[in-house]
DNA sequence: TCTGGGGTCCTCTCTCAA
DNA sequence: TCTGTTGAGAGAGGACCC
């Protein structure tokens, strides 16, 4: 098999020449921290995510599993599968805080950690054999340390690529089975050379980049298993898939995966949307969403260092049909004004009257800008080239930080239940009841 | 069954300039 | 001046990930 649960394997130790890289990941991530927080729960199905009409789930404990529910499913559903499910809505900020510690914990055994999300990272630790030992203990001791001092659980898979770390650490996961959870072995390792044997037999829906479109697309070729689909031409795929995707799928089913574990990877874009708890066709509200979203954008891009030579508008009717329109302006954009002003013009050339469900901003061809460069100039909408950077957003900055985010902001943002300004993570799983 | 939010990457099409 | 080619860049949309 090459698989060998939570044992030593020759190969991805100290004496390999291969590359030794983990995946790590937490289980049920958000419902696990709830639970962490409540140990009234434990033991009881808890759903994690939007709790409104709208609102989809983020996580579900195992417990919640066995009925059936599952991450992105729609919230409504979840409780018709479990009237007795405990939903709670998502506390984005706890969630931050707990994976900075559980990034804080991966980084004691190599500098070569890449963060996936939230809950699971890739770790490149080939040069921590001689000091920490082989793969397998140092996936024993991270779960170790995760349990004492997060009190969560993690999976985690050991392998020589990315692609079949991932694998074996989803197979190293508790299971819901029909009586309830069943624990998983914790720990898998894939020792070199037993990679294809891992790989073929499982559904070509495992490997990364195959979602139900693709699916689908390979079933019309026969395609049902990783096995079936290595053994396909490229130019079968190719043609079915389109080059990159073609070849990059026949080279991750035939065991070639070369990508490196990155440390840290520069943003290529950066934006927030949202989704209302009723259709808007009123350019009057959707204006003053924009203006919010914007102030939001506009706020991560200081914190970022970081200017926009692109803004993007992104609607989606009632009928769910999506459009998205850009625009490039001749210089940079940094500043809420810039910004808000750009996606304006944008919505003044699309449709509302079909009713628009969610109104989106983004950011895109990032550069660096010229944060902290200007001071204390109040009151103009900034200098081109600087990005639109003012005084004035660097004095909003400098009272959120201090008072919060919701202190002060754009007077259109002002209503009956105060400022309604976006902090990361608001709203994340949809309108919340 | 009625579908979130924040991203990345790829493909196709169009326009413009050389 | 007109036509064809090519490549770059922008814009739109789709698919995918967690």
């Amino acid at each position: 098999m090459g698989v060998t649960p939570g044992c030593h394997t020759r190969g991805v130790g100290p004496g390999s020449t291969e590359a030794v890289i983990l995946h790590v990941d937490l289980d049920a991530f958000f419902a696990a921290v709830e639970v962490l927080d409540r140990p009234e729960l434990a033991g009881r199905p808890v759903v994690v995510g939007g709790t409104g009409a709208r609102g989809v789930v983020a996580a579900a404990s195992y417990e919640a599993r066995t009925y059936g529910i599952a991450s992105a499913m729609p919230m409504a559903r979840a409780r018709r599968l479990c009237p007795a499910a405990v939903v709670l809505p998502g506390r984005f900020a706890r969630y931050q805080a707990l994976s900075r510690r559980f990034l804080a914990i991966l980084g004691r055994y190599t500098p070569l950690v890449e963060p996936v999300a939230l809950d699971e990272a890739f770790l490149d630790v080939t040069g921590s054999g001689r000091l920490l030992g082989d793969g397998p203990t140092i996936a024993r001791a991270i779960r170790a340390e995760v349990a004492t001092e997060l009190g969560l659980g993690a999976s985690v898979g050991v392998a020589t690529t990315k692609m079949v770390a991932k694998l074996a650490s989803e197979a190293a996961k508790p299971r819901a089975g029909p009586r309830g959870p069943v624990p998983g072995p914790g720990v898998v390792v894939v020792a070199p050379g037993g990679e294809l044997g891992f790989l073929h037999p499982r559904p070509v829906r495992a490997l990364w980049g195959v979602g139900p479109a693709t699916e689908r697309r390979l079933a019309a070729l026969g395609v049902r298993t990783v096995g079936d689909l290595a053994h396909l031409p490229v130019e079968a795929l190719v043609g079915a898939l389109g080059r990159a995707h073609g070849r990059h799928l026949h080279d991750l089913a035939t065991g070639r995966d070369h990508r490196a574990v990155e440390g840290s990877r520069v943003a290529r874009s950066l934006g927030h949307e949202r989704t209302f708890p009723v259709d808007h066709r009123d350019r009057g509200v959707l204006a003053t969403e924009l203006m919010a979203l914007g102030d939001a954008v506009a706020q991560r891009l200081r914190a970022e260092g970081l200017v926009a030579r692109t803004v993007a508008l992104k609607v989606r009717y009632a009928d769910f049909r999506t459009i998205s329109r850009a625009v490039t302006p001749p210089e940079p954009v940094g500043e809420r004004r810039a910004l808000v002003a750009a996606a304006r013009g944008l919505l003044e050339a699309v449709d509302v009257d079909p009713g628009v469900r969610l109104l989106g901003l983004s950011a895109r061809n990032l550069r660096a800008g010229a944060a902290g460069a200007v001071q204390l100039r109040l009151a103009e909408p900034g200098l081109p080239g600087d990005g639109g950077r003012s005084g004035v957003a660097t004095a909003v900055d400098a009272v959120r930080a201090r008072f919060g985010p919701s202190a002060v902001g754009p007077a259109s943002l002002l209503g009956p239940g105060g400022m309604r300004v976006r902090r990361p993570g608001d709203g994340q799983w949809g309108p919340d009841g």
